[in-house]
DNA sequence: CTAGGGTTAG
């Protein structure tokens, strides 16, 4: 039977009705689409212009983007609300780029402010507040009149970069001037915009102004304004609004209020939040959940979170925000099984859910899983790279850090102050000194130079090069500062010998009020031992307890073991390891062990040496550095006797090489090394070095030799082969006279080459900088910064 | 066909 074209045209015009009612219920307006569409490919007949752009409509709004494509593209000449409505589609769905596309093929005469007005809320609603502005200008100067939605839109875009009063401004008087500037949904987005501007925080009160003068304010205006207060840190504002809000509005702004406080690391002040809308009789909703587990999150309230937890799965009513946080949540408090549960269980597991479970392996060291998950996510986005790279720098993985951070940089991502932090963090790792340094100039150029988590960056960054003068330059030029740029800054001063200086900006962090965390602990105890501060450091020690309510962790305790020790006052320290409120960790030992070595101390040393094995028989330092002390006082069968313990139980030595940078090349060098090209003119330096060096002085120290050679000639020659001595000639060899040479070496650096760089560096009158694994040392003609014991 | 606020991952 052959259909009736005008009745099936009849039903599908009843249906393209019912389709605009229906839109708000995705479900049935799609099933309805279906059927228009059906019908059209099945009946074959041309249907009206607006039954297809609502078709089209209504794929978009389903996220069904590929048949609103399919059915646009079969339309010859799509109109501008085809145009529009495609373009509003993709913009909805994040596609920016298909959008801009749409839009861009439409010739400027065919399009209208309302498609213009789709376009800029695209690239607002993408983060992308500069082509919000510049699609405004340009609409303007094509002769299109913004009208209430324009303004609504572009301010949306100017509030997310906004950076300076006159702006503000501006757009103001434009939208004032146009009509627009007291229409509601303009003047929220002004209040957003004026209490968003990043240089002066201060125009809250022209936010607070243009919220005043709102004749009929709905909900969305008190909801901004408490935003601007909140955002900025004013919660008590923030709390006088919501005394003057409407009863039923108050959940938004509460929910803002939660978050806000929770961004600030106020759980306290959050969960007292919660308690007031309980108590108020307001509901909690799908929005105020995550914010309440984050704030168990980064207060360590497992037990809260937990109850939470079975309190939101009764109620049904959460989103997958609230499954994301949860991953979170247990991966902080250390619950990693629950947390990868969670992950595995989730019926929907979106890119957020993948950097969750990617940033908690990442920031509890779990850094070959970390690495897997990367592998495995398909869809990654600037946080996802940016956790990675941090995750690769803080984990030893320098060089990983920067390929993946140069990667990013190929596959089109905008690297932002954090990602940049990453690349500094991992150019620390590896010592890369001048690649540090580029990145540093980059920063300055694109403004970022003024970011906390950069600077901290390169306050590490210098430290760990060895510069100390621009660590303590980025410190003091730095806008803002937070317990991290404070401790990097200490540590920096403390790692280079600098240790009475360290605690000078200790005693000045203590004076401007900032309370020191645990970490600012360690690194001034580390400061003091390295500077053989004991009393100063034993007092900062015991305030840990009376006065900052920080218990010593086992790493304290190492560090004023190692303090104690270094002053050759080992009753005390062994006095501190027997009232140890816990069983005395490998790294107490090692403390131990590692000041006996400096002193030669042989009896307690062994005992050292004893727990260790007991505690981590794999481990080789341990081995080491007990063969080394026999080897110290010749007692070569017991150096033997080691070395057959550690051959026994098949512990192999880490292999030691050293490495130098050459404008951004890498030169690395292992004992014995013969494999660079230009090893025989190195070897051949090195010696008549050495003759140099002995005519001042400096006599080779055979104890550090492990085996015990016949000839001390042989031996000789195996100390000359250190790889910190070839990299070192290579170094001078190559670097333009009067630089500043920087070695780096995986292991500790042993007692004679240690001798060799004092004399070294003064018979070349040049700066060396050795970097080893536990310290720095700065040699200058014939001094080194650490003293004359390693 | 187009607008303005509150949720998760560093």
């Amino acid at each position: 039977m052959q259909p009736n074209p005008d009745l099936v045209r009849a039903i599908a015009n009843r249906y393209a009705a019912n389709l605009r009612l229906c839109l708000p219920l995705r479900r049935t307006s799609l099933q309805l689409a279906r059927a228009v569409h059906g019908n059209i490919i099945t009946f074959g007949f041309q249907p009206h212009a607006h039954i297809l752009n609502r078709l089209i409509d209504v794929y978009c709004k389903s996220s069904e983007l590929d048949y609103a494509r399919q059915l646009f593209d079969e339309i010859s000449e799509p109109d501008k609300i085809a145009r529009t409505t495609m373009v509003s589609g993709y913009c909805a769905s994040g596609d920016i780029a298909l959008a801009r596309s749409v839009f861009e093929e439409t010739p400027v005469s065919m399009r209208d402010t309302v498609m213009y007005n789709a376009m800029i809320t695209g690239f607002s609603h993408n983060n992308d507040g500069y082509s919000a502005i510049n699609l405004f200008c340009k609409m303007k100067h094509e002769g299109f009149k913004p009208d209430n939605f324009t303004y609504a839109s572009v301010l949306a875009g100017l509030a997310l970069v906004v950076d300076d009063e006159k702006q503000c401004v501006q757009f103001h008087a434009a939208a004032l001037k146009s009509g627009a500037g007291y229409i509601t949904s303009v003047s929220n987005a002004l209040v957003s915009v004026y209490s968003r501007c990043a240089s002066s925080p201060s125009l809250l009160h022209s936010a607070r102004k243009v919220f005043d003068e709102i004749p009929e304010k709905d909900e969305r205006s008190w909801t901004t304004m408490m935003t601007g207060y909140v955002k900025n840190g004013c919660f008590d504002l923030g709390k006088e609004l919501l005394e003057g809000m409407d009863e039923n509005m108050k959940l938004v702004a509460y929910n803002a209020m939660i978050s806000g406080y929770v961004n600030c690391g106020l759980y306290q002040e959050a969960l007292e939040m919660v308690r007031r809308m309980v108590s108020s009789g307001i509901e909690l909703d799908e929005f105020t959940y995550p914010s309440v587990i984050r704030a168990c999150a980064t207060a360590g309230l497992l037990q809260l979170g937990k109850q939470v937890h079975a309190y939101v799965l009764r109620r049904e009513d959460f989103s997958f925000h609230f499954d994301n946080s949860l991953v979170s949540l247990y991966y902080k408090c250390g619950k990693f099984d629950e947390a990868r549960a969670i992950f595995e269980k989730m019926p929907a597991k979106d890119l957020v859910s993948w950097n969750a479970l990617l940033s908690g392996y990442v920031s509890s060291g779990h850094i070959g899983e970390a690495k897997l998950i990367f592998k495995e996510m398909k869809e990654k986005n600037i946080l996802s790279l940016m956790i990675m790279i941090s995750g690769l720098a803080e984990n030893g993985f320098g060089e990983e850090g920067l390929k993946l951070f140069s990667c990013m940089k190929r596959e089109g991502f905008e690297p932002c102050d954090y990602a940049f932090s990453g690349a500094i963090k991992s150019c620390a790792v590896l010592g890369a000194y001048c690649n540090g340094q580029q990145f540093h100039a980059q920063l300055v150029k694109i403004g970022f130079d003024s970011s906390l988590s950069a600077g901290n960056a390169l306050i590490t960054m210098y430290a760990k090069c060895g510069v100390v003068e621009e660590a303590r330059q980025v410190f003091r030029t730095m806008p803002c500062l937070d317990s991290v740029s404070w401790n990097a800054l200490i540590a920096a001063l403390g790692q280079h010998g600098h240790g009475v200086e360290a605690v000078d900006v200790y005693e000045e962090m203590l004076k401007k009020g900032i309370r020191p965390d645990r970490i600012t602990l360690l690194t001034v105890l580390t400061a003091c031992s390295h500077a053989g501060l004991v009393d100063q450091g034993r007092k900062y020690f015991d305030s840990m307890e009376t006065v900052y309510c920080i218990p010593p962790g086992a790493d304290h305790y190492a560090r004023l073991i190692d303090l104690l020790c270094r002053s050759g006052k080992f009753t005390d320290a062994e006095s501190v390891i027997e009232s140890l409120p816990f069983k005395p960790t490998a790294e107490i030992w090692e403390a131990l062990l590692s000041g006996c070595r400096v002193h030669g101390n042989m009896d307690l040393g062994i005992i050292a040496a004893d727990k260790l094995f007991g505690l981590i028989p794999e481990h080789d330092g341990t081995y080491m550095l007990l063969s080394n002390m026999y080897a110290a006082t010749g007692q070569w069968e017991e150096v033997a006797r080691v070395r057959k313990l550690m051959r026994d139980r098949g512990v192999k030595k880490e292999v030691a090489c050293s490495w130098i940078e050459m404008e951004t090349q890498v030169h690395t060098f292992l004992v014995d090394d013969t494999s660079h090209p230009e090893a025989d003119a190195v070897y051949k330096y090195l010696q008549d070095l050495g003759k140099e060096m002995r005519r001042l002085g400096y006599v080779p120290d055979t104890s550090f030799v492990l085996h015990d050679v016949e000839s001390d000639g042989h031996k000789e020659d195996m100390l000359t082969t250190h790889s910190e001595k070839i990299a070192v000639a290579f170094g001078l060899m190559k670097l333009p006279p009067g630089t500043t040479i920087r070695i780096f070496k995986n292991l500790r650096t042993c007692g004679d080459c240690h001798n060799f760089f004092r004399f070294l560096s003064r018979v070349v009158q040049r700066d060396i900088i050795l970097r080893d694994r536990k310290r720095f040392h700065h040699f200058r003609n014939g001094e080194c910064s650490c003293g004359n014991f390693w």
